[in-house]
Formats: C-alpha cells, structure tokens, sequence
DNA sequence: CATCATTATTTGCATTTACAAATAATGATG
DNA sequence: CATCATTATTTGTAAATGCAAATAATGATG
C-alpha cells in the first residue's frame, strides 16, 4: 500500500469528516447536531420509522439512537409511538416543531451538497454518487454470512 | 432537497461508515482499532509525525488524539520524542512492535479496499479518488476565513 | 533578559458512543 | 394457552470524543 492519498478508506473519511465537522459547527447556533439532522432527514423521507430501520438508514448505531431521540423527545422533536402492525416496534414521528427545524435545517444541507460538488458538471456529480451507492453495495461481500431462512 | 440516497453527505457517511465498522470488528482480534490504525498508517508514510500533523491527517481531533496516542504508548506501538527543531512540538515514532502491528493490518486495509472497489476498472476507481479529494479541497470555501499573516 | 503574543500539546469535564446483557413482544409449536 | 425461539428496543457500563481552559515553549520586542 502506497500513498494515504491513494488508499480509497482514507479519502472517504477524510471527506466524510471534513463535511460532517464543518456541518456539525453550522448547525450548532440553531440548536441541532450532525446526528440529529440525520433522524430528521430520515423521518421528512418518511415518517413513522422504526428504530431499528432508522438506525440502519443513518448509521447510528441502535443503542446511541436510543438515547439520541430520548434526547430529541425531550426536546420536542420527536414522538414515540407503539407500531400498530408490531407491538414490538416503535415508530418515531415528527412534531410540528421537529419539522419547523427540519425547514431551517434544509437549506444548509443543501449548500453543503453544492459546495462539495462545486466544479462538477451533472454528470460528474451523478457518477461519484453511482460510485458511492455501488462501494456500498460492494461491502455486502465482508459482511457475516447470514444463515438462510426457511 | 428529494430522497437521502440522491444526496451526497449521506451517500459519503454511508459508505464510510459502513467500511469503517467492518474493518473495525475485523482488527479487534489483533488488539487494534481503527483509530490506530490510522495513527500507524499515517506513520508508516511519514515517520517522526508532529501531533497537530497527525491530527490533520487522521482526521482525528488533537485532544482526541493525545489520549489514543497514550494508549498507543503504553502498548509500545509508537514512542513520544520532543521534536527537534521546536520543542513546543513531540514528534511520534513507531517502535518495533509498531512496525509489526502494522505489517499486518496491511493486508487487510488492502482487502478492503479490493472489495470496495470490485467491478471498478482502474479508471473508474481513479476517477472516484480524484472526485474524493476535489471534493475535499472544496470544502476550503466553508472554512472559516482565515486571518491573513505578516 | 523580562514581557507578551503566538503556536503546540495536554488536561478537565460533560457528553456521546458502543458492546453486551436485559427487557418486551411476537409467532410458532405442542 | 404455556413454552420457546426469534426479533425489537432499551439499559448498564466503560471507553471514546470534543470543546474549552490550562500548560509549555517559541520568537519577537523593548
């Protein structure tokens, strides 16, 4: 292995961290983290996720999400539900003010987006997001083999 | 601002998350993590790194970094030495056993980045680092205005 | 050489994080 | 419907993290 600037892992975080630090100091003034603009850009997708489906969308890990809505709930952000479907399962839904801050929040995101592909044509700016959407599906391969069903 | 998976700071957490806890559970069994990993790697391109260097590079926060480096020392992996030139700064050394702890996660650095880049041809996967780091150096546009010296 | 602004690192401390274990609910199976 | 394996979430607890303040050393400046 050669060169740290040529070693995939390390530009990815490196330009994962760069985005996530300067984002997370933006957001700060307005009462927000990184993390739980995460939940609510899941949630304005769509609402009603459950843990366990909004852990796997954000990449929190589920005990830390935990506690990050108990957090949002006390805030106001957030509602807990039972899922009707899953007793087992609970949904988490937006309140008018989780999506007050949604609104303030989404333009910043959306500089950040036009920021990082500043010199980047359409198709440029397509063909890195095909590239990180195909590197994700690629890590498949590492993960545990999981035991078939049925 | 339409679905996550069109927008690029998601696709970039995702994917860098997603690499970063495999290859974490994988070098648990080594006694490493990936922090020191990082630290190692970046030391094995350039030894005798300065702690606010190391900082940049590993995109590892310096207080942060202080106490993984501690750890680090008290595993024998790295040694602090005040820097030469200027004593304000220590300059870190991999030892030995550095050296052999580094050896072997290697190899699997490299698997990894073999299996995230599966399908790709050799230009695709340049053209991917290259989007990666312009990405990076956009990010100056963000930064805070930085007084001019002199 | 004392003072002072600047730069490099470390420390204090509160928060966040993650693994593992505990709890809660489901859906068979007998 | 009691039991049991499975799935979803939460909690216990120790470690990692990050901001802000403290410490240490430098390089002018008088």
């Amino acid at each position: 292995m050669g060169p740290l600037d040529g070693y995939l892992p390390y530009l990815l975080n490196r330009a994962g961290s760069r985005i996530a630090t300067a984002f997370s100091e933006e957001v700060r003034p307005l009462g927000a983290t990184l993390q739980i603009w995460r939940v609510l850009a899941a949630l304005r997708e769509r609402d009603g996720r459950r843990m366990g489906d909004l852990s796997e969308t954000t990449s929190i890990e589920v005990s830390t999400l935990t506690r990050l809505v108990d957090g949002m709930e006390k805030k106001g952000l957030v509602a807990r539900r039972r899922d009707a479907a899953d007793a087992r399962a609970v949904a988490l839904h937006v309140t008018p003010a989780g999506r007050r801050l949604t609104q303030r929040l989404v333009p910043i995101a959306e500089r950040y987006e036009t920021v990082a592909l500043a010199g980047f044509n359409a198709v440029e700016a397509e063909a890195l997001k095909a590239a990180l959407r195909r590197l994700y599906a690629n890590m498949d391969a590492l993960e545990k083999p999981q035991r078939l069903r049925g």
